[in-house]
DNA sequence: ATATTTTACGGAAACGCTTCCGAAAAAAGA
DNA sequence: TCTTTTTTCGGAAGCGTTTCCGTAAAATAT
């Protein structure tokens, strides 16, 4: 491929390079009919700007790294797709890189999204318990990140947060109300706040309505189908049924639910489920699952925005923290009378 | 950020710049003791070649575009993680973006990412059968490229494609080997394809049992699981019930499921299943869904291979096609004795 | 009319690297 | 020992931009 360069349409128009590329970045003075001229036949030969040359002087990349665990399940492509959006209106680029749930590579992720200089960083820990020095180095040169979705408290930068607690809370009172009275939380992984505060979200939702928990109520499990699957099996084998399940997240919600229903428990009736963070499998199982939606989209549009900022203004910068809404969508699966 | 450029080494080494260009880029003569206090010294002050600079002497961007219709399922983005393995291995970073299954937004980043330079790109067609004078233009120029998955056979590219004939004609050998004869296609979208290979092998099966087929075994449906609803619905309506359903993809064979189950069908007893490009539900729905399962990640390590191949060989270049295989995997909803 | 300001553009350096050319130093050959 | 070859390195140009500086020409003021 043999590109057109601002030499050639220069030499074309017997102008010097130094006024074509005024021509391109109107901050510099320049004949309104030469502009014209110059973008008009820039285009006639099929002139784009070089960007590696523009970003050379710069001395910005205009590329966005993306961090994330995974991008399987919707939840993080659907964040993705939000912060594109607006990143590429803008001209960045996105670079994105998955860490695989492990903290090693996500590390070495990060660090050659840096070295190859990318402008800012939005990231979602893989895991929040780990060493976090190299963030912190990070935000102290100056360097422009935004965690969202799994973040760690003790960095002090700008972050995208739900509401965790909040919707937790929603989610499990609308169980109670519906005469729910035994409710058996399926806890998220531990190293994350966002399983914390779901867990508070469904005992503060039990003092609320001064119902007694006690540590039968609690059972830790993972974020898979399977592990809600073994979780069951084991309910069912101890004969210890509670009258509905709270679940961190919803695969381990299906997994068990799949599970009372192939053992002949009738769903709602027999057992209620409430998930959370809205899977494409929510709507679709049988009977459908209630389930707590998050703002996908939004969570990278937000991400997105804030990051730019903190770009474009490096010297004003403080860290944000944006907490956004969510939607309780609820289905078949936990409301008693239809 | 401040970073260390190839000067500070220099001048700290009392070296000439080439001279830690070589020992970075070791095709020069360089005598091994400097190449080695270079390097040393160098990551000693945390210096890394500037990808900027480096891409604009190289007139390379060491950027890859994928674009893909759509990375909300998991089929696409297991294959983007398959080709940024060995992508990323070989320094090389990814753009990703997706089309919406819309030509148009398709065509739009293309184009940007042609104009950002990228030095080749792996694409999976969000239509077949509109225009593609753009990308035969590209690829005249020597442009490379790699189509995988959805690709158009006038254009005269290097492909990654499924056997797609094969294994639908074996999926439904499958069923009537089973003792289903009574079997209906659901077929995909008309203008791709994939879903014409799958109905060929539907019927290729059926004509190696010489089993006879007319108009009402075959369905058209679309890719998504309200439409095998729709589909299943109607049938039910018309009391027209097939022994078996053969779908050209997974949700649409599980919609229909869902629906026939909810009416009080026993499945595999009164109807069969069998789907195709095994989703992530395959395994999960009850009865767990019978379906043919592409090698995704496969598919995106050797686009990402042949494309590598035709960038770094750009002169010895031959279009190449590369079928791949995968596996039916057989499931309680297609298997009518246990 | 001339003096002063403004406008519009050219020239050139710089960004950080690669790579060609040439030459000093070292090694090998005579 | 002197010549020839090889090894190892320095100097400089070039990649395609941006941007600073300077200056004719045009516009305005005197």
């Amino acid at each position: 491929m043999d590109y057109v360069t601002i030499k050639d349409v220069a030499k074309r128009l017997n102008l010097a390079v130094s006024t074509i590329s005024r021509a391109f970045n109107d901050k510099y003075d320049i004949k309104k009919e030469t502009k014209e001229l110059i973008l008009k036949t820039a285009t006639e030969m099929g002139y784009h700007p070089n960007p590696m040359a523009k970003k050379l002087t710069q001395k910005r990349s205009f590329n966005i790294g993306i961090v994330v665990p995974e991008f399987i399940n919707g939840f993080f492509p659907e964040v993705i797709i939000g912060a594109q959006e607006i990143l590429f209106e803008k001209g960045y680029q996105v670079l994105i890189t998955q860490s695989n749930e492990s903290y090693e590579s996500e590390i070495k992720n990060v660090k050659t999204l840096v070295d190859n200089m990318v402008d800012g960083l939005i990231i979602s820990l893989s895991s929040e318990s780990k060493n976090t020095d190299y963030y912190q180095t990070l935000i102290d040169k100056g360097f422009p990140i935004v965690f969202f979705n799994r973040v760690n408290s003790k960095l002090k930068s700008s972050k995208i947060l739900f509401n965790d607690y909040k919707w937790a809370l929603f989610a499990t009172e609308h169980l109670i109300t519906q005469g729910y009275k035994n409710i058996v939380h399926l806890e998220g992984l531990e190293s994350l706040t966002l399983s914390k505060e779901r867990k508070r979200g469904f005992i503060d939702a039990h003092k609320k309505y001064k119902i007694e928990l006690t540590s039968n109520h609690f059972i830790k499990s993972g974020f898979t189908i399977e592990s809600g699957k073994a979780t069951a099996e084991l309910m069912i084998k101890n004969n210890q049924i509670p009258n509905a399940i709270f679940a961190s997240c919803d695969p381990p919600a299906i997994g068990a639910m799949m599970v009372f229903k192939e053992n002949g428990y009738k769903i709602p009736t027999d057992i209620a489920f409430v998930g959370f963070t809205e899977s494409k499998l929510a709507g679709l199982i049988n009977p459908p699952l209630t389930s707590v939606m998050q703002p996908t989209h939004d969570i990278g549009v937000e991400a997105a925005k804030m990051l730019l900022d903190q770009i474009e203004n490096p010297h004003a910068y403080l860290p944000q923290t944006i907490i956004l809404n969510g939607t309780l969508n609820i289905r078949e699966s936990s409301v008693k009378i239809i």
